[in-house]
DNA sequence: GACCATATATCGATGATCTGAATATCGTGT
DNA sequence: ACACGATATTCAGATCATCGATATATGGTC
């Protein structure tokens, strides 16, 4: 899984969000460090659902624009989940022999 | 950059290596997770090259095979640290998220 | 009426990785 | 002498997520 998928998710797991709320909210978790693309998006959404990690939540028409809810699945919960803890162990993993290479870091 | 690349730069992180200790060195740090082909080993130590982040380091004749031996350059531990702090910038941010689903777990 | 932000959607190109196969050398067993 | 497995490297072809660009439409602002 990809940077842009994962953040995502992790936008999704704080409820249920349409497509430029995700593309928002990702801007902030990133700290303004990754720009969602509308390509990148829903591209995205649509490999998601068909795994089965997300699903369309409702929808909502505000000022006469459509707006398309997307909400994390029992799945999408799990395998952020897994992912996470990929990740952790990855950057646990690195820095170990990182501190290593400068002992006067420690 | 993703998963067998950041790898390879910790395996890295512990030492100069060659070609098939990397492959071992990659296959333990995951946990058995990733097996390193050789086909995605080398084009990304090309690569990597090519970036500045390891170079060649010494070559070594055992047993009449040659060792060639890769090490991270300046810029590549600069990259690795970097890189390191992304991931774990991304872990946390998303197990903010997941905790708050599920109160109990706290 | 031009322009911008919001909102969803599609398409081709790019690039890192993977698959799978090929090449070469050495030690061991027969 | 020869086949075989382990070590070590290289390359062609394919896949897949992402990017960049573009398209469409609405509502509010100047």
């Amino acid at each position: 899984m990809r940077e842009p998928t994962f953040l995502i998710l992790t936008a999704l797991a704080g409820g249920p969000r349409h497509g430029y709320g995700i593309i928002r909210e990702v801007t902030d978790l990133s700290a303004q460090r990754v720009t969602l693309l509308p390509g990148t998006l829903y591209a995205a959404l649509d490999r998601l659902h068909a795994q089965g990690l997300v699903a369309p939540d409702r929808e909502e028409t505000v000022d006469g624009r459509l707006r398309r809810y997307y909400r994390l699945t029992p799945d999408g919960v799990r395998a952020l989940d897994a992912e996470t803890a990929r990740l952790r162990q990855l950057a646990t993993a690195a820095e170990t022999r990182l501190r290593a290479l400068r002992p006067g870091t420690a």
